[in-house]
DNA sequence: GATGAATGAGGGTTCATTCAT
DNA sequence: AATGAATGAACCCTCATTCAT
């Protein structure tokens, strides 16, 4: 689950992987065409033999993301019908994009949506909502079995920002004090209902 | 509390505000000076009269937000010693600088933080610890307390995030379906443990 | 009558004459802006707080040119009745053009049309048309006059391309030898029908 | 007379032929060569195992309608001495080139000659200057038969000129309201003096 | 305080051409 | 013959900043 988004064995994987670490570094703006071109070894000119232009590369790393992230998070709600388990796998599904090996992907795709033109935006829409659509589903569910007292359509924004958030903060290499495990735990803890 | 940071009998001031609202609007490194220029109604070369660069206005409009923060976060807690009360500071805090008049300074402070040189950001760490020492104790208190059993310093960056991802997506003109105080509600309940 | 079509003390009049013979040299497209900034002396840079866009730089040209021979040729068929003298305002105005101070522009309207961006010949149309509905006026009171067997539409294009032609090998410098009234008189003699 | 200039069956013609319909749509400089190798349908890097350089393509354009043009011009000119119908053939063979099969070749010879290097315009020079010279010997003997009064040299260049402009404004499909020969009556109605 | 022309570095992108496969 | 990735120079244009007026 969360396998890596870009095969190191493509020339235009590789410039996106390349992309995607730049924009989540600097943000899309202040990534030059020129510096990606570095990284992975060629020149300015030589990036448009595989995209079609630095909006095109954006546009892909999200696209690649969002329909990894569906997949995933289809595949983890399959697992189990128990709405906490379900709300887990919420939680584990997004922490593993934000700090496994498509975390740069993943930070660019919930940091730097604006700069994502109106139409591309739009063209990815609807891989969005249908993954926030299964959150909906999971946290209503959450409410009606009394595991949250909090609007599903508001829980969920207030889920997805705190997790969001982590890419600014959260380290995973912090050798074992914090792992990733510990912190969906914690988020866990946060979003239930203390059962009485 | 959380009054207008930028005097508009002020030029600065006026350049500030103009500023923040487009940096808001299309992020920092997206916004022009001619673009601020004129939103205030003056040429781009007159903005180097008021200030010394385009950084300058990126770190003056989030200094602002800091010390102001800080100020009134400080004078709100100071109302009360109930640790349920003090976690609503900190939330009514935060959400009253990200949808009141300061909306756009607080929004950029909080998602066009990467866009300020690391020395920049050095200056402003002072004030930026300050204030989040305040919600460390606050909610260290409230641990001990036992109405959370989250670890301050993760429920510190999880309510963080989920507040400051409000900007995102709530809008305060939503005519009385979700105003100021029941979304704080909201995340009051989120946070805190039910008592049994 | 034909008069500079630029203003040597405006700035912009400078980059257009500039831009004008350039066009006019090598073509618009293979014409760069900065070869345009190094015959005004300034940077290539510099040439947009004169003009939008390269484009911006031909439409203008064009534009000039079509104003003032719209404007000189009426005022030259106003002088006269006799269609034959209104014919050779017809030439006379063309070659005054094609060869006087705005030959450059002159010479880029006529043969860079395809150059320009189909929105912009659009715009251009009216005051081009304009101009050919006086050609075929004239052309056709000549032939009511007998002065010619031709059809006035046709006989318009042929004498119009061959004096747009002149720009490819005539120079008016050629010591006496034939000037412009000569090489009006030879395309007078060609076109008129000559008297019994 | 007047036949396909680039035989289709051979790889190089063929690109030659789309070569030449790009050069005279968009002109020579706005043509790309990756435009050309997709109008065959070969991918642009093949394109240089059939010519050396862009611009050998344009060389061998018009190099191709040079020798064409002189062969069957000195031809049409074999079969009369009538001195009349010998300019009918300078403007029968130049209106077929003009708009026959060659028509595209055509026009880049004439419009788009200053696209071309001096060096190579130097070689076509020899081929250009011996069809002029049938021009000039046959409007020479034009204006000692008093057919014209108009200086043959100065002729030549008005008469060419009038039938390249044809290019631009003529199209053969128009249904016989104006056919080519039509056409060449009418520039010989121009062109000759109305016999007393 | 404001102007506006100019700077100069750098932006994204195009394109003829090369060459190993 | 053809591919297609890469080159490298040049392209048009943007933009923060300066400064004489």
């Amino acid at each position: 689950m969360s396998k890596a988004l870009f095969d190191p064995d493509d020339a235009r994987d590789r410039l996106l992987a390349a992309a995607a670490k730049l924009f989540q570094q600097k943000g899309y703006a202040s990534t030059t065409v020129r510096s990606i071109a570095d990284a992975v070894g060629i020149l300015s000119g030589s990036i448009f033999h595989h995209v079609r232009s630095k909006e095109d590369m954006l546009f892909s790393v999200m696209d690649r993301v969002i329909i990894a992230m569906l997949r995933d998070l289809t595949d983890a709600l399959a697992i189990t019908s128990d709405p906490a388990e379900q709300i887990r796998a919420l939680i584990s599904v997004e922490l593993m994009y934000l700090h496994g090996p498509a975390a740069d992907a993943t930070a660019v795709l919930f940091h730097d949506w604006r700069a994502l033109s109106a139409e591309k935006q739009a063209i990815l829409l609807d891989g969005r909502s249908a993954y926030f659509a299964l959150w909906d589903r999971v946290l209503s569910e959450a409410k009606a079995a009394a595991l949250t007292d909090v609007e599903p359509a508001i829980l969920r924004q207030f889920l997805h920002g705190a997790l969001a958030w982590t890419s600014f903060w959260y380290r995973p290499d912090h050798t074992g004090t914090l792992d990733l495990e510990t912190l969906a735990d914690q988020a866990m803890t946060m979003v239930l209902r203390r059962p009485c």
